[in-house]
DNA sequence: CTTGCTGCAAAGGTTTTGCATTGTT
DNA sequence: AACAATGCAAAACCTTTGCAGCAAG
């Protein structure tokens, strides 16, 4: 007989989750550490990263990889993002704007698709106007 | 008077080059590291890193921002990517079967788009039979 | 009471960087 | 001869993990 673990609930993890309902800045695991911190002054990194990966397992959470570090959204409707290449913010991109379905079927010739992410690289309204004379 | 930096031709960066031309594994830094230090047994990490950085500022290469680290093709012809969540490979996924021009206009709500990438995720074939009675 | 979860701290891995030296042009 | 690029090693990050104690069910 296989084990099944059964999760519990946590301080941790609803903090953790409340605050990524709460913004749409798409922050890194290190943002969330520091922000979940002003609510819960003792909780460590190693709790952030693993209740993190814990939501992304269970799809309650998506994670963007964004150049640098991952990124994570608790928006985990059908919608692309914009990462802006100056100052590294990530903007949702909702569905209207891609205009397509991309890929519809599920078995192709390099394997079982699962899901699809696409990601926007440019810059943004804040970073456009300073970065305007360079190209 | 801006200063114009001169670009200088090495060894290590035409081996760099060659090796990312000549495979379709779309490797790592490390990999490329460990596959050009065959050839050049005292090349650096530092230099792999810093030649590869190199050829992405002049689009020679592009970086596919894949789970864990990045890895880089030698090809930038239009086409997406498909990462096996198994295996960690990464394969071409050609233009024909990603059936859209995703987006069109350059000015968006957001900000202004030089370019995209779509990442497909899944189980390649190798990784698919051994998986297949999971789900 | 059971055992999943946390905090702590250390470790692992990737990528960057300062500096003296090398090597292109 | 200039100065861009390299090798080396250390540092800077991000992320994971082992373990003992805590706490949800």
């Amino acid at each position: 007989m296989v084990k099944i673990k059964k999760e519990r609930m946590t301080a941790q993890k609803s903090f953790i989750f409340g605050y990524l309902k709460s913004v749409k800045t798409h922050p890194s695991a290190g943002i969330v550490y520091k922000e979940v911190r002003k609510k819960l002054p003792n909780i460590s990194q190693g709790t952030v990263y693993r209740v993190l990966n814990n939501f992304k397992e269970k799809g309650q959470v998506q994670v963007i990889d964004a150049k640098d570090t991952a990124r994570f959204d608790a928006d985990v409707s059908n919608h692309a993002h914009f990462i802006c290449e100056e100052c590294g913010n990530v903007f949702d991109v909702m569905n209207e704007c891609v205009n397509c379905g991309v890929l519809k079927k599920k078995k192709t010739k390099v394997g079982f698709i699962n899901y699809y992410k696409i990601n926007f690289y440019g810059e943004c309204k804040c970073c456009r106007p300073a970065s305007a004379g360079r190209k």
